[in-house]
DNA sequence: TTTCATTATATGGTATGCCAGAAACCACCG
DNA sequence: CGGTGGTTTCTGGCATACCATATAATGAAA
């Protein structure tokens, strides 16, 4: 017997032209390496209309947003152009995700079931024993999968905003400075520490613990990374 | 004798009308009181346009930073609304300011000069043995100044500007707590110990205090402000 | 050849008009 | 009297044209 029932589908809900050029615009910006010498930090909002499809009004208000976000700065009648991040303001950001992550690790003791947390604990092992020498771009993965985990399971929506709008001008620095081995096999010794700390509910331990891991990392960038 | 010098002044750098009605339309909105009943919610572009006396379109670039900022919602084709925070929201927002001002705590016991920590100190003297009853008003200037103060002397512009775009969203709940004098009495002695605390430069002292400072502002908030 | 004033061009800022969708309104029909 | 379909109005989205200024190009004078 055919089902003479109408089968509602959902309207394909189509986004404005504004976010949309906005998503491909921080989407195109995060993927390119924005501190490769030949970068080319100069947009052009005529010919990024064109290439868009769109007229410049959208496509302008995806860049104002984006120049509030920091990815760039609007010169009046000089330019748009993608921002390239000082030492200074990176190592702020990483200050900043300190903070959060660490708060954010005291919450998932609070909120978190213990089903979670074990999840958590699956992520850490998974990269436990294994050769991290051939294996190093998954881990770089592994490990951003772990503290991404940490903001979601503490269930704090604006933390992980936050974090989310530092990711993109962070990401190509974790990306220079995990790739050397001993810290990250050290890194994993603290991954390790972080969620028995959780297992057990100790929310100060575990806060405590991650603060100083990514302090760790801050200091790392401060010796370590050139960027000026 | 004439001084011969020319008298530079800085060129009137006139904003954009953008900027100028960003920050317009952000200070008209913080100066109101949201939640109240009567408020009225509802903005309309060409209505603002003409009170303005600019175009729309400096003033939707102005709107559409105030809507990622999440000041406002914009309703395709239905209308510009203040966005009314929810509780769960507040709490949020108070939960990461408490991880942030601790973490600036923490930095200024790193990077500010006795100089600098004793004026933190003279800011909460100020209202030391002085009778709350009658001068409650000036106490919560007082008080927002304190937490300021410490942020801005933690050297990182980046928690600064992270918190101020907060405090627009937690002023109103500030106001509405800090009016209990039980409260303000326990307030002034945990800013003293946090003073203290900074100025034996005990920096792990000082953010644990700081922060159950600000996670006593959210349990009170959580269990006695009413918002939805 | 160099320098400096002038002009042309490029580029973001702004104003305006039209479009499409949503809500409000209204007339018609049962 | 109530509901239904159409029409009007309101409102934000978008495209386009023009403006103002910063920069580049040009050329004339030294």
């Amino acid at each position: 017997m055919v089902r003479a029932r109408l089968d509602i589908q959902p309207i394909e809900e189509v986004q404005s032209l504004k976010s949309r050029a906005y998503d491909a615009l921080k989407a195109a910006i995060s993927a390119m390496n924005i501190y490769d010498d030949g970068a080319k930090l100069r947009l052009d909002e005529r010919a990024l209309s064109l290439q868009f499809g769109v007229s410049r009004t959208p496509l302008r208000e995806a860049l104002a947003q984006l120049e509030q976000e920091g990815l760039v700065r609007i010169a009046p009648r000089r330019g748009i152009y993608i921002v390239r991040k000082t030492k200074a303001e990176i190592l702020e950001m990483i200050t900043v995700w300190a903070a959060l992550e660490s708060m954010a690790a005291r919450l998932v003791t609070q909120v978190a079931s213990d089903d979670e947390i074990a999840n958590l604990h699956r992520l850490v092992d998974t990269f436990d024993s294994a050769d991290l020498d051939s294996h190093m771009g998954e881990y770089s993965d592994a490990n951003i999968r772990f503290h991404a985990a940490i903001i979601a399971l503490s269930g704090c929506k604006l933390i992980a905003e936050i974090t989310n709008g530092l990711f993109a001008h962070v990401r190509a620095i974790r990306e220079r400075t995990i790739a050397e081995q001993d810290r990250a096999r050290r890194s994993i010794v603290d991954h390790k520490e972080i969620v028995e700390a959780m297992e057990v509910r100790n929310g100060e331990r575990a806060e405590r613990l991650v603060r100083e891991h990514t302090l760790k990392l801050r200091a790392h960038v401060e010796k370590y990374v050139q960027l000026d």
